[in-house]
DNA sequence: GTCTATAGTGCGATAGAC
DNA sequence: GTCTATCGCACTATAGAC
């Protein structure tokens, strides 16, 4: 357990970042990711299926959290209730530790529309994920799925603010505003 | 203008829906769309950026149908009815008759991750747009760019029932089921 | 219209852990 | 012996540069 490294995967992950943010990603090759940690371009498709996914949580535990907290949202939740125990499950995921490191990742997204698509994707998936898990507590089709959607949505947008800028408040906080102006809105 | 057959650009794109489903994306080279109607490959690059991007809407009017939706609703309308404005306008992009094409065009895209990336980050910038849109009619961050993706969330949902096994019902009809039974949901 | 870099795949070889 | 992480080599197709 001593002959390579550990931790490979993590550090393929941070040296992709570290030369996408500075000297962008189509300029960098993978070749290149894979040399920086002393290993070779075959091995880096060995972690990753492709140059995009490096950024990505190939583990789905991202998607778990969220899903997780409609499963775990008490007996008789509104669907309204379910969405807001949902965003606050998921906001678990990104304490204000995790900021900068988000900030330096999604400033390579937003610089790059191949990983814009990979982004949207997996939010695609995660919308679909909360929709069937919404569908086992007995919501019928197609509210289940804008639901799973929309609680995507106020989390999308409420993610962009919480790395933005000077920004302090926690990303459960943005949230619960959101969600607050909404429900009076969404009339 | 008649020194090439006119219309190159919808003879590449049907001859690429076709093979992309006949004999799927991946199996199918660019070379191979050119060449079967007589053209290189050259040539496909110079109105298509990739390979992808010949099954969507380059120009655009997809989504500017959607965002005059917006801008054309009456004086005074709420968000809700703002958001009905623009799925009524979209749906002229769909009329019954385009409903085989879009089937044969959805089912390949359902097939293929690389054209969901794609899709995703369409209907990501559909989003956007009509969230500038309704800014520009006074609605504040983040309701509007809640708005505009809750809007492209029905249409998104109510496309996939349109194109569904048997469905008779037009689109515009679907889209005002969807976004009833949602008014009293969302709350 | 040709030429080339690079992403990504397939298969085989190696070498240590167990 | 098996299993797994790694490397090496040859290859194709996309996409962009010249």
């Amino acid at each position: 357990m001593v002959r390579w490294e550990p931790g490979t995967t993590q550090r393929l992950r941070a040296a992709a970042l570290d030369l996408y943010l500075h000297q962008g990603f189509e300029q960098t090759t993978v070749t290149e990711i894979a040399e920086s940690v002393g290993l070779t371009e075959r091995t880096f498709f060995r972690h990753f299926p492709d140059k995009r996914e490096v950024l990505f949580d190939g583990q789905g535990s991202f998607e778990r959290t969220f899903v997780d907290g409609v499963t775990d949202a008490p007996e008789g939740a509104s669907l309204f209730e379910i969405i807001a125990a949902t965003l606050a499950a998921g906001a678990v995921f990104f304490p204000d530790g995790r900021r900068d490191y988000s900030r330096s990742r999604q400033s390579v997204i937003e610089a790059n529309p191949p990983l814009q698509e990979r982004e949207q994707l997996k939010l695609a998936g995660l919308a679909t994920g909360l929709a069937t898990a919404i569908r086992a507590r007995g919501v019928g089709d197609p509210a289940a799925m804008i639901a799973g959607r929309f609680a995507v949505t106020v989390f999308e947008t409420s993610f962009a603010q919480w790395v933005g800028e000077g920004e302090t408040r926690s990303l459960a906080e943005i949230q619960r505003e959101s969600l607050g102006t909404l429900r009076e809105m969404m009339v």
